[in-house]
DNA sequence: AAACCCAGCAACCGCTCTGTA
DNA sequence: ATACAGAGCGGTTGCTGGGTT
């Protein structure tokens, strides 16, 4: 009585089979990538329109990078996009030809989720160490939470807040910022240690490279470049909040300051490090570049940096 | 060899945006 | 001006395969 009724109300879900992705193609072929929910309603496939336009987009679109990791170069520009735009994977995979959204959405997850655990690792390290004296109260605290603000081109506020929570960190583990020579000749595994590697090295090539060209990026065309000065839309310790922001408590307590050896190497004035000479750039470059991988929910309570379109 | 862990990936869900009648 | 449908986006979840114990 139902059975018809039930098959056409049926959704199939989970992976996609070779036929269904060649009615999938048949049907762009025919009336272009759009109309996706006429797939369902003739017959054709039962499958949303949404998830037959996310097949397409993420799959079957012609020229993707399916299966390939990301280039130096990529990760560059995921990177420097996002600390522009935010989390607004559409707009960053539009600058990388053959990459979709779900993509970089994975991609830079995967690397918060690598860096979390790096840091994880050196916070166990440093928790174990001040056991033995004094348990630092900022140590409990669930997880941080802020008010979070856009950092989108259009420059708005969210609306809510957001909690930034750090993956695969449970709620005593607080990440804790540990000098890198610690973090690099500690008790970090060689397997995150070559990974610390790797992101420094991305860093090094790319502050080495002190302006980088992306000719396949329209809209840098019109005036905005990728220089090692745009790195000043991200905040630095000069800025007034910066260490309450970071750390709202008393860092005194805990021996933490420019002169202090465990302190925040990569806190350097300006001029110092991040755009100073060669000479600078070599003493602190590890340390420099463990600035740039920290976790970008700890700036979003402070205000979005310019907007490229305003520039 | 088996069990377990975990990173990466594919897909879904819910919400927002946009176009149109 | 409004309602509706389709499209797009970001967050989240679940599966899978490779590595480790």
């Amino acid at each position: 009585m139902h059975g018809k009724k039930e098959q056409e109300e049926y959704i199939r879900k989970g992976q996609w089979e070779a036929e269904e992705d060649e009615v999938l193609l048949n049907h762009v072929k025919k009336y272009g990538p759009r109309d996706w929910s006429s797939i369902r309603s003739k017959g054709l496939l039962q499958r949303t329109g949404k998830s037959c336009r996310l097949r397409w987009v993420n799959k079957l679109r012609p020229n993707l990078k399916n299966g390939c990791k990301f280039s130096l170069e990529e990760e560059r520009v995921v990177i420097e996009l996002q600390a522009q735009f935010g989390n607004r994977w559409a707009k960053i995979a539009s600058y990388l030809p053959g990459r979709t959204d779900n993509d970089v959405k994975n991609f830079w997850s995967s690397r918060q989720k690598r860096l979390a655990r790096i840091l994880q690792t050196s916070a166990t390290t440093f928790r174990s160490q001040k056991n033995k004296t004094k348990v630092p109260s900022f140590l409990d605290v669930p997880t941080l939470e802020a008010p979070k603000f856009s950092s989108s081109s259009e420059g708005e506020p969210s609306s809510k807040p957001q909690t930034c929570t750090l993956p695969y960190i449970d709620n005593s583990e607080v990440i804790q910022m540990v000098s890198l020579p610690d973090l690099i000749k500690s008790e970090l595994p060689s397997s995150d240690t070559i990974h610390v590697e790797q992101e420094f090295t991305l860093f090094e090539n790319y502050k080495s490279t002190e302006q980088i060209a992306f000719p396949q990026i329209p809209e840098l065309q019109n005036g905005l470049t990728f220089s090692m000065e745009n790195q000043d839309l991200v905040p630095t310790i000069e800025e007034p909040c910066f260490i309450e922001d970071l750390c709202p408590f008393d860092v005194s307590e805990f021996g933490i300051g420019p002169q202090h050896p465990f302190g925040f190497p990569f806190f350097e004035p300006p001029g110092s490090c991040r755009f100073g000479t060669r000479d600078a750039i070599d003493n602190f470059k590890i340390s420099d570049s463990f600035f740039d991988d920290l976790p970008v929910d700890m700036f979003d309570h402070m205000d979005p940096p310019a907007s490229p379109s305003n520039l």
